[in-house]
DNA sequence: TAATTTATTCAAAGCGCTTTGGGAAAAATC
DNA sequence: GATTTTTCCCAAAGCGCTTTGAATAAATTA
C-alpha cells in the first residue's frame, strides 16, 4: 500500500501538537492564523489525508449516506436508480460524504437498517420507491436514523422528510389536455400501484376525468411493472379492445417503445388515430424528443431530484433540530407531436 | 440513537476479558469450545454488533468494495450499472462487504482512487466500462489497491484481474449466422468504440465477414452512444441508404426499440426484409423474447457477471498472493424470430 | 504594579476494536 | 515427581483521530 502520513507524524514535522494540527485543519477558532496557514500549507504539500476510520471512530459520525435497495428489486428502482444516484453523487462528494450502497443479499432489509443505525455506519439514509404506508418510515423513525424519502408513503406527509414530484397534478393536467382535445376515452397504463407514485398518478387521472363527468373505466386502466414488453402488451390489448381508447397515458418512458410498436402494428397513426403521453424521468438512454413523432411528456428529472434529496438530507444531518423538509416539485407538461384532437367518427 | 453494547460491556457481562470475547467471536482457535459457545450465545442474545469503524481502525481492513463511476457518465454505464451492482450486491453482503459508491462530483476520479488507497477506505475496487489502455489499470496497480476489471483494457490481458465476456466470439458467431443465411451486407450498429467491448465486437464482426471474403464497409458501420434514439437514427439511415444492408447487428438492446421503429416505418418486415440481432445484457426492463417478432440475441447476463466479479475480487482480497483471475465468458447465441434468410432480389 | 483576561498551545484521555506478550492452570512427557 | 508442553485466558498496547482540561505567554484591566 502507499505510504501515508498520519497526524502524529505531521504534527512532529510541524513541531506542533496533534491537538493544534487537528484543530487547525478542522477550522477551530483557537489557533493562530499564521499557525493555521503553516499547517494547511504543509498538510497540502505532503498530501496529508486524515484516516477516515479513525475520524469516524473518534467523532461517531461516518460522513456516509446509506442507500438500501430492496432485494426483490422492484422494477421501478432499476433503471431509475443510476440516474438518481448520479444526481445525488455530485452533492455527496461535494460535501465529503460517501455513499454506502446495499443491494439485496441474504441479510434482510430491516436488519441492514438496524445495523446502520446501531453501528453508526451511516449518518442518514435515503428511502427510494416508497409504497403506501411504507414500513421503512416507522422503522427509521424508531431507530432515530435521519432519513429522507424520495416520494411519499401514501397520504401521510407528516412525521418524515420527503421530496416528491406532483404526480397527481401531472396526471391531472395531462388527462385534462387530452379531454380538452376531445378525448373521452383515455386509457391509463400505470406502474405497479403498490408504489405511492402510481396511486397518485391514478388519482390525478381520475380527478381530471371526473371534472369532465367521465367515470374511470377499469377496463382501460392497467397497473404493472414498467417494462418495454408490458408497454407493448397493454397498449396492444387496449387498442384492440371493444370501444378502444383514443388516447393513452403512460407512467413511464420504459413503456413507450413497446406501445409505439403496438400502435404501428395496428396501423394507428400516433398523434391522430391515437394520442400518447408519457411520464418522462429523463432517462438518458430514452429521449422523448427523439421519437417519431416526438412524444408529449410530463417531464421531471430524476437526476435533479437525486441532487436535491442529497442536499436536504445533508442539511438534516448537520442541523438535526431543523424542521423536516417537504418539497413537492412541479412537473412540466411538454406538448409535442404525439397528442392531437380526438378523431371524429 | 439506539443503545448499543460494546465489546467492553459484553466482556464484563460475560466475566471475560475483551481479548477472549473478541477471539471467540472472530473464530480464533485459542479459546475453549464451551466459552466460545457461551460468548456466541450471549452476543446473539443481546444483539451485539461490533462497531465497524473501530474494527476498521484496528485491523486496517475496511470490508468495503469501491465502485467509482466516471463523472462524464458514459452512457454505457447507466442502465447497466444497477444490474451489475444487483448481482454483485448479493455476494458482497453474503461476505460482509459493504459497497462504497462514488459518482461524479467535483473531486476527480483519480483523486478518489488515491484517497481510497491511501486511507484504506476500501479493500478493493471494481473497474467498470474499461476503455482501450485504460489509465485506471496503471493507477490502481501503482497504488497497490486490489482491483478487478469488468471487461478488458484492450488487448493487454496480463498484469490485472479481469472478467469479460467473449464479445469478439459472440459477434463473430452472430455475423456468421447471418452470412450463413445468405446475407452479404450486414450492418453494425456498435456502441462507442472508445470502450474495449465495442472494439472487440467490431473485430469479431470483421473476422466473420473476412471468413466469407466480405470486406467491411465503413458506410454501414456506426459507433455511438447506446440509446433508443441512436438506434432509430442509425437504423433508419442504414436502411434507407443506397445498397442497404439486409441485416443489422446491434451492440445493445437499448438500440433495438428504436431500430424496430425505423423498420416499421420503412415497412420492412423484420426477419424477412431485414434481419436483426442484438447483444442482450439481460436488462430487466427490456426483454428480447417479448418483442414481435422475438429477437435473436447474443445473451449474457450482466447481473451474473456482477456476482462473479464480486466473488473474484473478494477472493483476491483474502488471498493476495494468488494468481490474478482471468475469466472469459462464453456468450450464447439465441436464434429467434428476427433473423431469416437473406431476401432474394 | 498586580490581577485578570485572552490567545495559543499542549499532554493525555478516550472512541471500540484487535493483537502482542505473558502467565496460570491442566495435560502430557520424561 | 519433575519438567515440558499445551490450553486457555488476561492486561495492556496500539490503530489515528478528536476533545477535554490545563498550562503558558501575552495582552488587558484595575
Amino acid at each position: 500500500m502507499i505510504v501515508c502520513m498520519n497526524l502524529k507524524q505531521l504534527a512532529k514535522h510541524l513541531n506542533l501538537s496533534q491537538t493544534t494540527v487537528s484543530r487547525a485543519l478542522n477550522g477551530y477558532p483557537e489557533v493562530n492564523a499564521e499557525t493555521r496557514r503553516r499547517v494547511d500549507e504543509v498538510a497540502r504539500k505532503v498530501g496529508y489525508r486524515p484516516n477516515p476510520h479513525a475520524m469516524r471512530l473518534a467523532t461517531g459520525r461516518s460522513h456516509a449516506i446509506g442507500h438500501v435497495l430492496p432485494s426483490d428489486r422492484a422494477l421501478l428502482i432499476d433503471p431509475h436508480f443510476s440516474d438518481f444516484i448520479a444526481g445525488a453523487g455530485d452533492i455527496y462528494s461535494a460535501n465529503g460524504f460517501d455513499v454506502m450502497l446495499h443491494v439485496g443479499g441474504s441479510e434482510d432489509e430491516q436488519t441492514v437498517y438496524r445495523r446502520y443505525a446501531q453501528s453508526g455506519a451511516v449518518d442518514g439514509v435515503v428511502v427510494m420507491g416508497p409504497r403506501l404506508n411504507d414500513w421503512r418510515i416507522n422503522l427509521l423513525t424508531e431507530l432515530e436514523l435521519p432519513f429522507i424519502v424520495h416520494g411519499r408513503a401514501g397520504d401521510t406527509e407528516d412525521g418524515y422528510a420527503w421530496l416528491d414530484i406532483d404526480n397527481r397534478g401531472a396526471f391531472r393536467q395531462a388527462t385534462k389536455l387530452l379531454t380538452d382535445l376531445g378525448h373521452r376515452r383515455v386509457g391509463l397504463i400505470n406502474g405497479n400501484e403498490t408504489f405511492t407514485f402510481a396511486t397518485h398518478r391514478r388519482q390525478g387521472y381520475e380527478e381530471a376525468l371526473a371534472a369532465c363527468g367521465i367515470a374511470p373505466d377499469p377496463a382501460i386502466m392497467t397497473s404493472d411493472a414498467m417494462t418495454e414488453e408490458n408497454g407493448y402488451r397493454q397498449a396492444k390489448h387496449l387498442l384492440t379492445s371493444e370501444n378502444r381508447p383514443s388516447a393513452l397515458l403512460f407512467s413511464s418512458m420504459l413503456f413507450i417503445s413497446g406501445a409505439m410498436r403496438a400502435a404501428h402494428e395496428l396501423n394507428l397513426q400516433i398523434g391522430s388515430d391515437v394520442s400518447l403521453i408519457a411520464h418522462d424521468d429523463g432517462l438518458p438512454f430514452l429521449n422523448a424528443e427523439g421519437l417519431v413523432p416526438s412524444l408529449t411528456t410530463m417531464r421531471s428529472s430524476i437526476r435533479a431530484a437525486g441532487g436535491r434529496v442529497a442536499e436536504l438530507l445533508i442539511e438534516m444531518i448537520n442541523t438535526p433540530d431543523a424542521p423536516q423538509p417537504h418539497e413537492l416539485w412541479n412537473v412540466d407538461l411538454i406538448v409535442r407531436g404525439s397528442t392531437g384532437p380526438a378523431p371524429k367518427y
